[in-house]
DNA sequence: TGTCCACTGGAAGGGAGGGCTT
DNA sequence: AAGCCCTCCCTTCCAGTGGACA
């Protein structure tokens, strides 16, 4: 074959997408089908920094997917230009506390907002907590107006580091004199203000929007609304954003899910060389983000946790059929010697068990066997071969892969 | 009906490691 | 550099338990 040739295939293919970026997470539309409800709440709440007035903080809560970081954006937007249309000044800042995690990062994170000159700027460290604090009260001052901070993912922050941030910027106001601070939480826990300090919960959570699931119906607007921007006309076989919608919608009504399936389905139909998606492409890619986020998680387990896994994966590749946390225990402590590796107590194993049935990769209920005791019933639910190729890419693991263990050991296989 | 198994899962505390302050 | 504090991972200890079996 020609040099030439291995590209050659590819490029006579005809791609099905427009425009792909449409479709991923950071892409924000212009219009939000079926959030003009929330819009016009959270609107109806901010207005008020356009006539010169402190706006309630807001509390936003819906599950992933559901639209949150989109409506907070779109409207902190819109908020920033009707404020330069009316001359009134309005900040608009969005912190993903995913990322920004710690009070001293969020804070200088806000305050460098203000700051144009590199050489002014907040260090990354090495300030007193305190300091940041001040500066950023002074640089707020010195702008004036309202600023507004979206802090997405809140509950993330509150966890790592505590309230002390939404404490500090709750009081803000108090030590204001001409310039007003609002601040906009999201999270998809609904629970998570229950840890909050009470002044704080009451401080900031004066106005609360929830966020509804998307049903299979509005999931297809989107994704009706998304595909005329992001696929060629006639790309689409007419079942495809029906089933991506369905699916989606099972998985508690997540939009997010559902474009990543549209473009995924896309993905793979275009590699084929398809001249359409199918629904066949769909159900592809169903498995594969499927199986990309258990390799993800699987990938990412410290060494014991991908040692109880192991155990349990070689248990039922030999035929083991509900596992007992003993058995689980006996074959994972083989396994140890084998990878040469510290036994960890069964007490431990057993939150081990804990968290990966938590993520999903197994399923453990309790169960009791009468006269012989009470255990955990210990069911993988991932593909088998699949993960222990995860597993054996460990340097640490190889060995420990091809350990005979349960029945095969017994027969001395 | 009582016993007893094989655990479960809470509580308390040790110790390593990292980050911050002095 | 030293000291302090916090977090994470782990151990030890132990009371509690659903239900088969005698």
């Amino acid at each position: 074959m020609s040099r030439n040739g291995l590209f050659e295939a590819l490029l006579r293919t005809e791609p099905l997408f427009k425009n792909k970026e449409v479709l991923r997470h950071s892409y924000t539309p212009d219009e939000l089908p079926h959030r003009s409800d929330q819009i016009n709440q959270l609107a109806a709440i901010l207005v008020s920094a356009l006539r010169g007035e402190t706006p309630s903080n807001v509390f936003i809560y819906g599950k992933t997917g559901t639209g949150k970081t989109a409506v907070a954006r779109y409207v902190g937007k819109e908020l920033a230009k009707a404020g330069q249309e009316s001359n009134t000044t309005i900040t608009y800042i969005y912190i993903n506390c995913e990322v920004v995690d710690t009070q001293y990062r969020v804070l200088t994170q806000i305050a460098n907002n203000f700051i144009q000159s590199w050489s002014d700027r907040i260090p990354f460290t090495g300030w007193p907590t305190d300091e940041v604090y001040a500066k950023l009260r002074e640089k707020i001052e010195e702008k004036g107006g309202v600023t507004v901070i979206i802090l997405d993912e809140v509950d993330k922050l509150v966890f790592k580091s505590g309230d002390d941030v939404l404490y500090n910027l709750s009081r803000i106001n108090g030590e204001l004199k001409k310039a007003r601070v609002n601040v906009m939480g999201i999270s998809n826990d609904l629970k998570f203000t229950e840890f909050l300090d009470h002044r704080v919960r009451s401080s900031l959570g004066e106005e609360e929007i929830i966020f509804p699931p998307y049903d299979a119906r509005q999931l297809m607007d989107i994704l009706q609304q998304r595909a005329g921007m992001s696929f060629k006309d006639e790309a689409l076989e007419a079942a495809v954003i029906p089933l991506c919608a369905a699916l989606a919608a099972q998985e508690h009504g997540d939009a997010r899910r559902a474009l990543d399936l549209l473009r995924v389905s896309g993905e793979i139909a275009e590699r084929e060389g398809a001249r359409k998606v199918g629904e066949a492409h769909v159900r592809r890619a169903q498995n594969k983000i499927e199986l990309d986020r258990v390799t993800e998680v699987v990938r990412t387990l410290p060494t014991q946790s991908k040692l109880v896994l192991l155990a349990g994966i070689l248990r039922e590749e030999g035929g083991d059929k509900g596992l007992t946390t003993g058995e689980v225990y006996d074959t994972y402590a083989t396994l140890c010697q084998v990878a040469n590796m510290d036994v960890l107590t069964q007490r431990r194993v057993t939150d081990l068990l804990s968290e990966l049935d938590m993520m999903g990769i197994l399923n453990a209920r309790v169960i009791s066997k009468g006269r012989y005791g009470r255990t955990k019933e210990i069911q993988l639910s991932v593909p088998l071969a699949e993960t222990k190729a995860v597993l054996r890419e460990d340097p640490l693991l190889e060995a420990a892969c091809d350990t005979p263990v349960g029945k095969q050991a017994r027969l001395g296989i």
